[in-house]
DNA sequence: ATTTTTATTGCGTTTTCTTGCATGTTTTCA
DNA sequence: TGAAAACATGCAAGAAAACGCAATAAAAAT
């Protein structure tokens, strides 16, 4: 094994589980103790990693950038996707923005879908390449590369001459009295249109993030007509229930 | 074997398996592993991998875009996509419309350049998903599969608040008399837009195209600034420099 | 067509890199 | 404080890379 893969892996290993230790690491990568501790000397000198006695802990939050992301061929979210698919009818103006949930969602649609689909996510259209029947239309923007979406003001102003039938929001973290929340502005106020300018809402959202929240809110949780969810444990999904929002588990 | 040739291989082969040894691409190529060496350092020079003891590791993601698909991935392109990098600089504001040349030129970008990429081409705007230092301005508009490229009223609209310093266009079809043409209107239409609202205007077409057309004209030969081709013949070359027209050969 | 020039390749040699082990030192924790 | 675990350091073997050189192939010029 190559010394660059080894150590990508140590960070990748440390991405998950937020701290290592050299011996576990040892026998994981099957080389020798000491190799470890090189690695995970060299890692700490890039300031990518902090080295303490016995192992080395993760510095930042997890990152896992949209390539990777999209590489995570997530059985949970394929699962989520086919439960969406029950709502998409012939016919219908869908609106769809980005994430690796509803990259799953289009790509499982059938190549025999009739319909119109909205969206402002480039992997998303590229992915709809062979559904001959689809009509998709693509909205600009200044191209967000963390999660390749467009956004701002021109893409808030492309929204507004637009009526969608449905709107498959792809959700950062979602609390259910915060509400729906993403880490940029940008972002919320493009979602915040979306929502206005459809007339149903569907969210789908993995269970790890039924009760988080980020900086920019969108929208209450309640505006989401429905939610698309998996493994979510009773109290939580009362929790949203009471706020009248139909929880699709 | 030629060496162009086999360094794309190996470009393709790390595409497919993200590492590459140095001793297993030597079997596989049948060359010494010298020559390997010096291939696996080209490649690295020109930042298209990263060179690590033993073998290279991918840069960025796979690359999964529609020429590949269609099996065309020319050496050709890239030469000439390698000349039209010579124009790019610095702070500029570059539009670039689709097509499989275009698709080659914006990976050989070098990823340190600042500039402002316009593009109505998601495939054009994913392949700078890793250009940290760029910024990327969708044009939306209804997307049109067969080239991926976004077209339409709305695409058109929106070009008109948009000046650019250089538009990099696709060619399809050109001939010295008659001029760029294209087999849609609503691409036509686009490219027209697009020339208009730009300073200066590079053509990238290789040289099996230099004498065709299709059915809707774009524009005259001539409003290109700069036509950049290969192995043009004399004669060729003469019937596009009597329109005025600096052909880079 | 032929010579000249240039580029590419493979080989032998030297240098550098990586790894594991031995040895001595430091840290941790009971 | 004392023993075990973790760590740093030096070293050696093996692998890989860099370097210089010569043979060959390709391209350009005459």
């Amino acid at each position: 094994m190559l010394k660059e893969e080894r150590q990508h892996k140590i960070l990748q290993i440390l991405n998950d589980e937020h701290k290592v230790i050299a011996r576990d690491l040892s026998k994981r990568l099957r080389v020798s103790e000491d190799t470890v501790r090189r690695d995970l000397k060299d890692l700490d000198n890039q300031g990518l990693i902090k080295r303490v006695h016995s192992g080395a802990l993760r510095i930042g939050p997890p990152v896992v950038d949209f390539s990777t992301r999209q590489g995570i061929s997530s059985e949970a979210k394929s699962k989520l996707a086919v439960k969406a698919l029950d709502f998409i009818k012939d016919n219908m103006v869908i609106l769809i923005d980005g994430g690796t949930t509803n990259l799953q969602l289009v790509n499982q649609l059938p190549k025999s879908l009739k319909a119109t689909i909205i969206t402002n996510s480039p992997p998303i259209a590229m992915a709809l390449n062979e559904h001959h029947s689809l009509e998709v239309i693509m909205i600009g923007g200044t191209l967000f590369k963390e999660s390749m979406v467009n956004l701002g003001i021109d893409t808030v102003e492309a929204l507004n001459s637009i009526r969608a039938d449905l709107y498959i929001m792809g959700i950062y973290k979602i609390d259910p009295q915060i509400g729906i929340s993403v880490p940029s502005l940008s972002e919320s106020l493009v979602k915040r249109k979306m929502c206005e300018v459809s007339a149903e809402i569907i969210g789908l959202a993995t269970s790890d993030k039924l009760m988080t929240m980020s900086n920019h809110i969108v929208c209450p949780s309640n505006s989401l007509t429905y939610l698309i969810t998996e493994n979510v444990k009773y109290d939580i999904k009362q929790m949203y229930q009471q706020q009248g929002i139909n929880v699709i588990d």
